[in-house]
DNA sequence: GTTGCTGCAAAGTATTTGCACCGAT
DNA sequence: ATCGGTGCAAATACTTTGCAGCAAC
């Protein structure tokens, strides 16, 4: 149950050309982190008539078999990106001068994992953001 | 700057009646991270007539001069938790049967703060969440 | 031909804002 | 007396839901 292709398969959703627009457009922009507004958009632009609630019903459903992330920034809004084949051990780096989102790999985190499943807990996921101004964002200030 | 009434003193905010309720609401949940609703419930065994946006405001207000810290747990709102004295380093676990919130300290992120500042990012602040079933709701399944 | 999917509009949830009055300084 | 703070209601922002018609299977 690796690819997209097979999670679609096992999915029993059907295949219509607004998801297929809304796939394509999370594909065209793999790595990047859309709103809801975003895909609409860009969804529009395959398939003019795509309403607001047929985007959030596709991504719901695209992250639930788990072809999307979607995560809330801490700006009240959920933003959703393509999941990558393998592991989601990515971190964010969000600078609040431009609000780009970079993505760092690492993982020290399997240390403190430890320690919490030591107490008891059983760990689903973990989130990991850094706030912090861009080298761009820096020179401007 | 360190203590709450420094803090409050300083920035030349009017002590009323709500705000003290307010804040009374908040160092009587010293630990806990309240939604805005849940804090104008509170606050209004204190004082019945308080209405939701002095919450609101009231409850920026204080985020602003880091007497509280306001953050959002991806459930789309916000919640506010009292600052501690000290360092502000602590995590959240976040149970997904229960909704409960626990905090942990620890401090294994500077190494990789450290990686980011040598790209020429600033770090403002850092955000760690971890999803795990606590030992509680684990029984249950 | 079913049954799930769609667009639209309406409703829901969380938060912010405009405004006239009130109260802390 | 001033000017910031308050409550209320309306507005905003994002997301979800109800429903009749449509399209994928």
């Amino acid at each position: 149950m690796n690819s997209i292709e097979e999670k679609l398969k096992y999915s029993n959703y059907r295949i219509t050309g607004q998801r297929a627009a809304i796939l394509e457009v999370m594909m065209d922009n793999r790595g990047k982190h859309l709103s809801a507004e975003e895909v609409l958009y860009r969804a529009r632009e395959k398939m003019p008539n795509i309403g607001m609630a047929t985007v959030y019903r596709t991504l719901d459903k695209l992250a639930s078999i788990e072809v999307l992330y979607k995560t809330m920034f801490g700006e009240g809004r959920y933003r959703y990106e393509l999941c990558d084949e393998g592991t989601h051990q990515h971190h964010h780096i969000i600078c609040p001068g431009c609000g780009r989102i970079t993505e760092m790999e690492d993982d020290l985190l399997n240390i403190l994992e430890q320690k919490i499943e030591s107490q008891g807990y059983e760990i689903i996921d973990h989130d990991l953001k850094f706030y912090a101004y861009c080298p761009e964002c820096r020179s401007k200030r």
